[in-house]
RNA sequence: GCGCCUGUAGCUCAGUGGACAGAGCAGCGGACUUCUAAUCCGCGGGUCGGAGGUUCGAAUCCUCCCAGGCGCACCA
C-alpha cells in the first residue's frame, strides 16, 4: 500500500472518489472540456452489483465527491458517468509536488524490485550493426531504462557467436581479401571488409569494437559480452539435467515434452559439434546462476518461432520458466525511393547504424526506431529520412525543453513557488493535468513493455507547454512563482520522456 | 498446411471496454519590435479490412472470412 503523504496528485484524487464510492475507482481524462477534469464509470460498474441504477448511484458519488477538499464541483452524465472539476489549490499542489522532485517524479514504483538481465542485439559479428539491429537496441535499451527508471537493477547484456558455419565464412571471407581473392559465394562482402582485411590478426575482435563504439555513439552501453564458444564447453555438465535422446547420430532435445512446438538437435551427427541450442541451454543456467530474478531477451519476429524453447530449457532444467521473458518486436523495412531494399549482411546492401545515425542523427535514429509499437512492422524510406529530420517530432519535443531552459535562464533569483491564491489558466490546467499523467504513462510503459508510449506522451507534453507558452507569459506576470515552478515541472517531466528512450534533452536549439 | 504479428485520414502511425475516433507529415489560410516563429491559431479530410457475437457501451474482447509481413534447419 502507498502512503497517502507523497502520493502523486491523481492517487489522492482517485483515493477520495474511492471513498465517495465505496469502491475502487479508475479515473481518465475525458475528451471533452464539458466533461470535466477527470471522470470515472465507476457507477456503471457498480449498479448491477448493488441494485440500483447506474444514476442514481453516480447522484450519490458525486455528492459525497463535493465533501473532498480537492473536488471543486461533481456532476452526473450521460448513463452514468461521475464528471469532476479539480480545485485551484489540487493544480498548485500537483505542480510543486513533481518540481520539488523531479528526478524521481513517476519512477521507483517496482514491487518486488527486481535483479533484471536484458540481452539484446547480440547480432553475429559478421559485420557492422544494421539498421535492423539498432531496432532490437532502441526497444531494448528503452525497456531496459524503463525497469532501471522503476527500481530494478538492469544489467544489459551482449551476445556473441564467435564460432560456428557463419564465422567461419566471415573469416574466410576477410582471409580471401587478404589474399587479393574474391570472397567466396556464399561469403561475405562490403566496403568493410576491406578495412578489417588491412588490420592483422583474427577480425572478429575487431569487428566487435566497431560494434560496441557504433552503440555505444547510439547512447547503448553493456556491462557484459558473452561468448558463445566458451557457453559451448561447458555443455557436458549440463546434459544430463536435460531430457535428452539420440536419433540419426545426433543427440535431440525432448523440448516439444516440455512446451515447445518440436524437438532440437543439440550436438550434430557430422563431427559431434554442439549446435546453437546446446549453447542456449548453457547460456540459461549461465543466467539465472548468476542471480538474475528475470532474464530478458530481445529477439526479432524472425525468432518468434524459438519462444517456447527458452521456457521449455528452463523447465527442463528444473528452473521456474517466470524468469524467462521472450520480447519480440517487428522488423525494419527499408525503401530507397519506393524500392524495398533487402536486409542480408552478405550481400552488402544493407543500412548500417552508423550511416544512419551520421544522416538523421543520434537523436531522430532512436527516436524513430522506438516511437513506433513493438509489433508494428516500420517503414524507413532512407532517402527520406534526412530531408524528413527537420520535421521530426523529437525537435518539437527538444525545442520545448530548450525554451524552458531559456526562461529558467532568464529568471534569474526568481522563486518557483505558487502565489496562494493564483488560479490557474486554462492551458495551465491543461498542462498540469498532463504532467500528472507521467507516472501512469511510465508505469504502462513498464508493465507492457512498450516504451513506444513515452515519445508519444512527451509529444503532448509539448504541445501543451508551447500552447501555454504562446498565451502567457511567466517572467513579470502576477502569476510568476506559479509559472516557473510549472516550467521546472514540465522540463522534469521531458528530460525523463527523453532519457528513457535514450534522447537528449538540449538547452539550447 | 501450422504458428506469431499487422490491417485506423492521401502517407507514417497513436489509441488493448467508455461519452461526437486522434497526432505528425502532406494540402489550404492566418499570427513575429517575443521569456527562442524548430512556435501558435484556423480549415478540409475516416464504411477503424469484412461479417457475425458478447456488453448499458466495442477500433479495443470472442468466432469466422479476406489481405499483407515474418517464421516452421543438424544457419544463427
Amino acid at each position: 500500500m502507498c502512503a497517502v503523504t507523497g502520493a502523486f496528485a491523481v492517487d489522492r484524487l482517485t483515493e477520495e472518489l474511492a471513498r465517495a464510492a465505496g469502491a475502487p475507482v479508475v479515473l481518465e481524462r475525458p475528451r471533452e472540456a464539458a466533461h470535466g477534469d477527470y471522470a470515472t464509470n465507476v457507477a456503471l460498474r457498480l449498479a448491477p452489483t448493488r441494485g440500483r441504477t447506474p444514476r442514481e448511484l453516480a447522484e450519490e458519488i458525486a455528492g459525497a465527491a463535493t465533501e473532498s477538499a480537492l473536488v471543486e464541483r461533481a456532476e452526473v452524465a450521460g448513463p452514468g458517468f461521475v464528471n469532476l472539476w479539480v480545485t485551484s489549490g489540487w493544480y498548485r499542489d500537483a505542480v510543486v509536488e513533481i518540481a520539488d522532485r523531479p528526478g524521481e517524479y513517476g519512477g521507483g514504483f517496482a514491487s518486488p524490485r527486481e535483479r533484471v538481465q536484458v540481452e539484446m542485439v547480440s547480432a553475429n559479428p559478421t559485420g557492422p550493426i544494421t539498421v535492423a539491429s539498432a531496432r532490437n537496441g532502441a526497444y531494448g535499451d528503452a525497456v531496459a531504462r524503463v525497469l532501471a527508471f522503476a527500481g530494478n537493477e538492469v544489467e544489459r547484456e551482449y551476445y556473441y557467436n564467435d564460432a560456428g558455419a557463419q564465422m567461419d565464412r566471415f573469416r574466410a571471407s576477410v582471409e580471401a581479401v587478404r589474399r587479393g581473392e574474391e570472397p567466396p559465394e556464399d561469403g561475405y562482402r562490403g566496403a568493410y571488409l576491406d578495412e578489417l582485411a588491412a588490420l592483422d590478426g583474427d577480425p572478429v575482435p575487431h569487428m566487435l569494437g566497431r560494434i560496441e563504439a557504433s552503440l555505444e555513439r547510439f547512447r547503448i552501453h553493456f556491462d557484459s559480452w558473452t561468448r558463445q564458444s566458451e557457453l559451448e564447453r561447458r555443455l557436458p555438465e549440463y546434459l544430463p539435467r536435460l531430457d535428452t535422446y539420440e536419433k540419426d547420430g545426433a543427440l535431440w532435445a525432448r523440448s516439444s515434452a516440455h512446451g515447445d512446438d518440436e524437438d532440437r538437435v543439440l550436438v550434430r551427427s557430422e563431427g559431434g559439434a554442439p549446435t546453437y541450442r546446446a549453447a542456449d541451454v548453457v547460456y540459461l543456467v549461465d543466467k539465472l546462476e548468476r542471480g538474475f530474478d528475470r532474464a530478458i531477451y530481445v529477439l526479432g519476429a524472425d525468432h518468434h518461432g524459438t519462444r517456447n524453447w527458452y521456457a521449455a530449457v528452463a523447465r527442463m532444467l528444473g528452473y521456474d520458466p517466470a524468469h524467462i521473458e521472450v520480447l519480440l518486436y517487428q522488423l525494419v523495412h527499408l525503401t530507397r525511393g519506393g524500392e524495398q531494399t533487402k536486409m542480408s549482411k552478405r550481400r552488402g546492401d544493407v543500412v548500417f547504424l552508423d550511416d544512419f545515425m551520421d544522416e538523421v542523427g543520434v537523436d531522430a535514429a532512436r527516436w524513430y526506431l522506438v516511437s513506433r509499437g513493438h509489433d508494428q512492422t516500420i517503414e524507413i524510406d532512407v532517402d527520406l529520412a534526412r530531408e524528413r529530420s527537420e520535421k521530426n517530432p523529437v525537435y518539437y519535443v527538444q525545442y520545448a525543453h530548450a525554451r524552458i531552459a531559456g526562461i529558467l535562464r532568464n529568471a534569474g533569483d526568481a522563486r518557483a513557488e505558487p502565489e496562494p491564491g493564483v488560479e490557474p489558466e486554462r492551458e495551465e490546467r491543461e498542462l498540469v493535468k498532463r504532467l500528472a499523467e507521467f507516472p501512469g504513462v511510465v508505469a504502462e510503459a513498464a508493465e507492457r513493455r512498450g516504451p513506444h508510449a513515452l515519445p508519444n506522451y512527451a509529444i503532448r507534453v509539448a504541445d501543451d507547454f508551447h500552447r501555454f507558452y504562446h498565451h502567457h507569459r511567466v517572467l513579470e506576470s502576477e502569476a510568476e512563482g506559479f509559472r516557473l515552478a510549472l516550467c521546472r515541472a514540465t522540463q522534469a517531466v521531458i528530460a525523463r520522456s527523453l532519457d528513457l528512450i535514450g534522447v537528449e534533452a538540449p538547452e539550447r536549439m
